[in-house]
DNA sequence: AGGATATTTGGCTAAATTGCCAAGCATCCG
DNA sequence: CGGATGCTTGGCAATTTAGCCAAATATCCT
């Protein structure tokens, strides 16, 4: 694999790996439909320690995915890109794949 | 986060976990250009071991991303679905707005 | 049978990821 | 000022992942 294409997979997997945590799935399908959320709503949704809701949120901010605003003493984060529920309709449609074929096996 | 909820997360999680690596996503990528392709084919083409591409691709059959086919003593290799172009169209336009405002720092 | 080729798997080590607690920082309120 | 609130960061332990070599398996060829 010469340097440039590895480098362009490298890039595309670290967007890809940001979005690969139950958790930060969440974050983004809420912020998907809901514009805004600060880091206590989500933390509330998710259900873990603030600190390691923070801490995903870091992961999706640094890959490009989402932009954070301070406001008074809390912090709301939005989605940057809007195409990930084509994303989604993939995943989705996969395990409807996998699915289907794993009941074949039972038949 | 609920059971149910978290259960769903959890497999789209996997399927994209699946995918964060750059020798699978040129796999992927490969498989979505040529119908099929034998692990030689792939080892040759990522430039590591033949026992490390063997662990990549069983990652990604786990996942339902891709079958295989053995024909004689070679084994080939399929996508699965065929929406991964879609999927990947985003992830470069999560790329791009990124390179875009990295740009704009600079300027 | 016996050797060559194609692939997978076991075993190991190094590195990355995750999640919690505690501590730090900034902002608000009394 | 001083305490409370919202969030981030340091530090640590447990788990997972990645990649290599060597060994096992299966198929082909002679």
């Amino acid at each position: 694999m010469d340097a440039k294409r590895l480098a362009r997979y490298e890039a595309r997997a670290q967007v890809i790996k940001a979005l690969a945590h139950p958790a930060r799935l969440l974050i983004v399908d809420e912020l998907s439909q809901v514009e805004e959320r600060c880091v206590c709503e989500l933390t509330e949704m998710i259900g873990s320690d603030m600190s390691t809701v923070s801490r995903h949120l870091a992961v999706l901010k640094n890959a490009g995915l989402i932009v954070d605003q301070k406001r008074g003493q809390m912090v709301f984060y939005r989605l940057r890109v809007k195409c990930l529920l084509k994303f989604f309709e993939c995943v989705e449609s996969v395990l409807a794949c996998r699915a289907r074929d794993q009941h074949e096996l039972l038949v």
